[in-house]
DNA sequence: TCGCAAAAGTTCTTTTTTGCAACTAAAATG
DNA sequence: CATTTTAGTTGCAAAAAAGAACTTTTGCGA
């Protein structure tokens, strides 16, 4: 995927999803995250059973979007390896939101191969679903969505 | 998309990626989530600008996997149309997360076409990242990813 | 109740992407 | 300096997506 689509409602997560809704992009940041935010071409490649060419262009991409960097493996070698930004690693929490809706889901059996943990305590994290400002946990139901701007106002008139 | 995988490290996220990593799907979802939760095939398929075959497909994935549910329009009509279940909505913070994360990394271009506000109150909503157990916030740095399987230990090892 | 239009898919064809394997060139290693 | 590693390219066959046309029902309104 990951080429510039335009929906006819572009809204944020259209917007993310250019890039983001692909499975190798995801996984290879998956990966990312998972050693530690750095990685090399061979290792990804063997690790997560990618194409060579499907992980090339992959790779670009998350590059192009200042997602991942790619430098060199140490100080003045020409040999390259990924490393997650600082907004490739904000994407840590959305990775962990999924994977918990997906433990949540999948009852019996368990899925959770690896845990994040706080650095210092050791303390289990999480990712506490939607709440209000102040902290107040939200349910779906307690949510609605509303248009903001005029053209998403349109799109709900017009598609319904 | 929407196919089986089978990666070397099975964990929450590949399984999840396995129907979700995708663009059509997400955007499906996003869809049925701005417009209340419930929508019909030919509106789907004009708004997001999705080929009627693909579309069929990705629905056919969401109701197998029970994040949708095909029900008739009203009590005993033949005609149906797509609602969003519980594990559907419960996607909501994640789809949400995505967008915060998008939003906050588009400086100056305002990418946020809806809102998400508590039904009661008005109140905006959002999804504060990652936290510890008692609503402690943290930062990408602040957290650590460990293996917890065998198998992950295994793979962090192998494929370093 | 008949006719017509809309709704919900299917089917078919063309174009794009993948997946796979083999190949290449530069860089590190002994 | 020869050999391996690494990090890609390239070319081709197979799979998936885009697009349009075609089919069935179904829900109306006259």
């Amino acid at each position: 995927m990951a080429t510039k689509k335009t929906s006819k409602l572009e809204c944020a997560v259209a917007h993310a999803l250019d890039v983001l809704g692909d499975y190798w992009t995801m996984m290879i940041l998956r990966d990312l995250m998972i050693f530690g935010g750095t990685r090399r071409f061979d290792s990804l490649c063997e690790g997560l059973d990618i194409s060579r060419n499907i992980l090339t262009e992959r790779l670009r991409v998350l590059v192009e979007k200042e997602i991942v960097r790619k430098v060199p493996i140490t100080e003045g070698a020409r040999r390259m390896e990924y490393k997650l930004s600082r907004k490739g690693w904000e994407l840590m929490p959305t990775l962990l939101s999924i994977g918990q809706w997906c433990a949540r889901w999948s009852e019996g059996s368990d899925v959770e191969a690896y845990q994040y943990i706080e650095r210092e305590t050791g303390e289990l994290v999480f990712v506490p679903g939607a709440t209000t400002k102040n902290g107040k946990p939200l349910g779906p139901a307690d949510i609605k969505l509303i248009p903001k701007t005029q053209e998403a106002k349109e799109y709900l008139e017009k598609y319904r």
